[in-house]
DNA sequence: ATGATTATTGCACTTAGTGCTACAATACGT
DNA sequence: ACGTATTGTAGCACTAAGTGCAATAATCAT
């Protein structure tokens, strides 16, 4: 996360704390704050070579494609929003958390 | 999981005790054992609400845009296999582990 | 070597993902 | 109750992600 935004952040809490802000927006402003995740071709490559999966059984607990995974490993597509977060989830948790 | 793959992945966990079939075949197994989870445009909405947040803060944890989140609620688009498999993981360990 | 597993390349196609706008509904404070 | 702010809906147009398939190449173990 970033400093500016790690700040802001704090002061957000803070706010909250005294009342000037809801739970809400605290949790909606955490929820902002998380930085979005992103992953070159190369480091998808590396993400899966660390778990020493074949681009098949990667993508199988991905529930995505083989085509899919290899488009990303060549960067001839960059993968949606949503995998970007679940490839974030997979490097910090392991695939376990998958099944 | 099925009791079909389920019994299935036993038996090939049978074999590669007795050395039949090597740990990397195991493995390969037990990720094409993971069944796709499949959510509805309800079942999506329910997820959301049940963390009480709204499309917004929902879409940011997602890292998917506010349009997205409101497309699968409302049954126009669905959500990718990557996405769906997120979904599963925010329904078993909750929004705090994309962070 | 050779056979099996794994990865690459290229093509064609479908549909998810996104942005934006205007509008409706709901909730909220005063 | 009233006006306001937040939240969700609906329609449009567009880009690019996701997928399948088949043929080729690289890797690797035996």
């Amino acid at each position: 996360m970033s400093r500016l935004i790690k700040e802001a952040l704090e002061t957000v809490r803070d706010l909250q704390e005294v009342g000037v802000v809801s739970k809400q927006t605290l949790r909606d402003f955490e929820a902002l704050a998380v930085p979005p995740p992103t992953y070159s071709a190369a480091a998808i490559r590396h993400l899966r070579e660390n778990f020493h999966v074949s681009q098949a059984v990667f993508a199988a607990y991905l529930n995505a494609s083989v085509s899919t995974v290899q488009k990303w490993e060549n960067g001839e597509k960059k993968p949606s929003g949503a995998a970007l977060r679940l490839l974030s989830v997979i490097e910090r948790k392991g695939l376990e958390v998958l099944v």
